[in-house]
DNA sequence: CTCTATGCAAAAACTTTGCAGGGAT
DNA sequence: ATCCCTGCAAAGTTTTTGCATAGAG
């Protein structure tokens, strides 16, 4: 992580080390609600921040059904299923698109899930 | 489309008639921004019936990255790709995606498109 | 000392809701 | 007469911006 602050133009802060910090330990998208309680950072800062990774790519962001924005680091590529009903996102690893044409990010599928099924 | 009244719990009113035609013309996913212009209802019947055709299984819709949520009527089962850079949305309907596990509606894949590369 | 990061409050962008009036049956 | 639809305005939700202060080098 220290490496991180050294190979890019992010100056490192307390701030940008917890929010990376959290990205680490949870793998898994957040949105800022997820962990307004949790950190200690304004929501101007969480998302200033995540706008600074993003553009220096390192993590990913994608629109929920619940109109949130969901954040995270970039990792093995892989989809996400959101479901209309119930709103949880799983992850699935086991899809991988590739489209010649266009340089793909992220994958966002979105129905119903077993459970709501 | 008369059909569409009669068969589903959907009144037939103008506002309706009027925005089933323009999806049925347009035959692409759009926002409210995209038709504010061309429609002569109100935002909120606009988003009230656009929530009703949701519901009754007549349109699908996603969010996409510039935080505007897109409808379109569902027809074949295809795909989307968002430009993460112009926010240009292209259909791609060779993508069929199918996880047992799921009822799939709609397939988002967002990343950078071959003009912005 | 200078330059960037942060917190707070206000603004912005999109969507939803409350309410009163209108239309259809 | 009843029931639902609609328009208008206001409220709601999430994210962004302006500005003054704090902090790092």
């Amino acid at each position: 992580m220290d490496n991180l602050f050294k190979n890019t133009n992010i100056k490192q802060t307390s701030a940008r080390v917890e929010l990376l910090r959290i990205f680490a330990d949870l793998r898994k998208p957040i949105c800022y609600e997820d962990i307004k309680e949790n950190i200690s950072m304004d929501k101007a800062t969480f998302y200033r921040n995540i706008s600074l990774f993003e553009e220096e790519g390192i993590i990913n962001s994608f629109e929920s059904n619940d109109k949130k924005r969901y954040f995270e680091l970039k990792s093995n590529p892989h989809a996400h299923f959101i479901c209309k009903l119930c709103n949880k996102i799983e992850c699935i690893d086991t899809l991988h698109i590739n489209i010649p044409e266009y340089k793909i990010d992220n994958v966002t599928i979105s129905g119903i899930c077993k459970k709501c099924l």
